[in-house]
DNA sequence: GCTTGAGCTAAAGTTAGCTTTAGGAATTAT
DNA sequence: ATAATTCCTAAAGCTAACTTTAGCTCAAGC
């Protein structure tokens, strides 16, 4: 039985638009954590159809699961947010979202320049400089270039 | 022996900055196509080194393999490439990032009007619609809340 | 001419973000 | 009361972009 306020892993597939092993697996990365019921099955709270939907929303934005999480481990604990609440951390996002589309932008004007000498291969290119967009989760060193060999004709 | 015009994949390694392994991963991917020498060993040519800086640079840039490696099929295979040859399939990626500048761009603005009226949840919301960034490569429907039955104090 | 470093292949492992599968158990509908 | 859904867990599979490992060969230096 679906009592009031609390509604079944089905039901919040149906209002997110989320797959329920989806939502199984938010689970596991703690982006929810619903309660269980007399038979074992999950039983959420409404107010989770707007956590997993702010889920959606960053995840569109780019943001990794983790980070996400982190973001969120700043709402209230003790109730359920408000609309304030879910305001404040939009904020934060908002924030890093600017900075993203910074870096992008830089990272193009330089492209400009690199467009204009046609050089894209040479360490005096300004492309060389890590200043870059994003965490590179890869491991290693990764610089570019360094091809003082490079000749013309290359 | 790394005769004139020719080196080895450390030599390759050593000039762009990536690892032997990723660049024996690039092969497989159809990113670089070396020879063997007469005991298999690969031997590039210095161009490939302006070659990887490419891939690298457009890595920066968020773009796939797959879609770099469609991109450069644009070269000229009968000559080594240019100057001018990089610089016109650079132009290709300026564009794309420009799209996706904007695409970004556009979707902060709506999160800006969905700050103000605190919805972040609500069907009416302009996050609601998938007029979105790039290509979400999952699979699914993915769309966003829907979610009628929400009220205020969820 | 032999030792050591560099290279080779094939296969398995890694992370993120999920889906799919298999085999049961709980709910809901009739 | 029984059939049809829905849900459960655990484990394996998937894609991208690589790395790691194992076992072996090639090439270069002294």
């Amino acid at each position: 039985m679906e009592r009031r306020n609390e509604i079944s892993i089905g039901t919040l597939a149906n209002r997110t638009g989320l797959a329920v092993s989806a939502i199984r697996y938010y689970e596991t990365q703690g982006l929810v954590a619903p309660e269980r019921n007399a038979g074992g099955q999950r039983r959420f709270l409404r107010s989770d159809i707007r956590r997993l939907s702010f889920v959606m929303i960053a995840q569109k934005f780019g943001f990794t699961l983790d980070r996400i999480r982190e973001v969120m481990s700043r709402l209230p604990q003790s109730r359920t947010p408000t609309a304030k609440d879910w305001t404040e951390i939009s904020q934060d996002f908002r924030a890093e979202l600017d900075e993203q589309i910074q870096a992008l932008t830089r990272l193009r004007d330089k492209l400009d320049g690199c467009i204009g000498c046609g050089c894209l291969s040479l360490d005096r290119c300004a492309l060389y400089n890590p200043d870059d967009v994003a965490a590179d989760k890869g491991a290693g060193p990764r610089y570019l270039m360094g091809d003082e060999a490079v000749r013309p004709e290359d």
